[in-house]
DNA sequence: GTGGCTATATCAAAGTCTGATATAGTCTAT
DNA sequence: ATAGACTATATCAGACTTTGATATAGCCAC
């Protein structure tokens, strides 16, 4: 598990990023980020649901609810418009921040990806 | 500004660079953070003497008083070999993050250096 | 009809953060 | 001599954020 406040850090932006690819549940989103991460994320559901009800009454992320064909109803989320923009701010936001640890860390720590 | 959660986030993987550099005193690193981070980040005293207290108090920095030639005297603080090894440790979080990210938005988001 | 999984959601208690404040030494200008 | 600006460390109460526990409920297998 990545310390707490890595973690906190990344919510928003991986839950943007996530919402960029394909419309998703709540419930998907905690396991899919859970396997992306090969387990050193996990999102509670006490997490997720209030930053996606915040999501989307700033109007980042819309949501419609639809039936499982087993199981509970699934509330799926969409990225929208301004949730787009919201997410390349977001991106920006976090390359400021590598180019400063780059001065500290020197460019070593390569961002591509690993053999 | 960045963010406030980036900013907690990148709080102690700096600090503890800037103290791998050189020993340093409380005030000096507010000052140096914001020239490094180009006014991205802003340390404010509150901020930054709560972590460098709990930092000693975990063995990861030593502290030391040392009069100044011109104003009042300064608390230096040096990072511990315990200390380098936290360091060391916050390194790779960040790159498991940064890989992370790498899988979302792809390789292109280069941590080499800007021109 | 119990246990396990799926699925959304809330809340109170615990934990964290930070603007305001206190203290104090030096320097410059008046 | 003293007011204002800057340097320097430090604390704290009130504000803010986080999260484990809990509630509700549908589906499936035994």
């Amino acid at each position: 598990m990545l310390p707490k406040a890595l973690i906190a850090a990344s919510l928003k932006p991986i839950m943007l990023s996530l919402l960029a690819e394909r419309d998703m549940y709540g419930y998907e989103i905690t396991q899919r980020v859970q396997t992306l991460s090969e387990g050193k994320i996990r999102w509670a559901a006490s997490k997720l649901y209030p930053v996606l009800h915040d999501l989307e009454n700033r109007g980042l992320v819309a949501s419609f609810w639809q039936p499982s064909e087993s199981g509970p109803a699934r509330k799926y989320y969409r990225l929208t418009v301004k949730g787009q923009g919201a997410l390349e701010k977001t991106k920006q936001d976090w390359l400021d921040l590598n180019q400063i640890l780059v001065k500290l860390w020197g460019p070593d720590l390569s961002l591509a990806p690993s053999m």
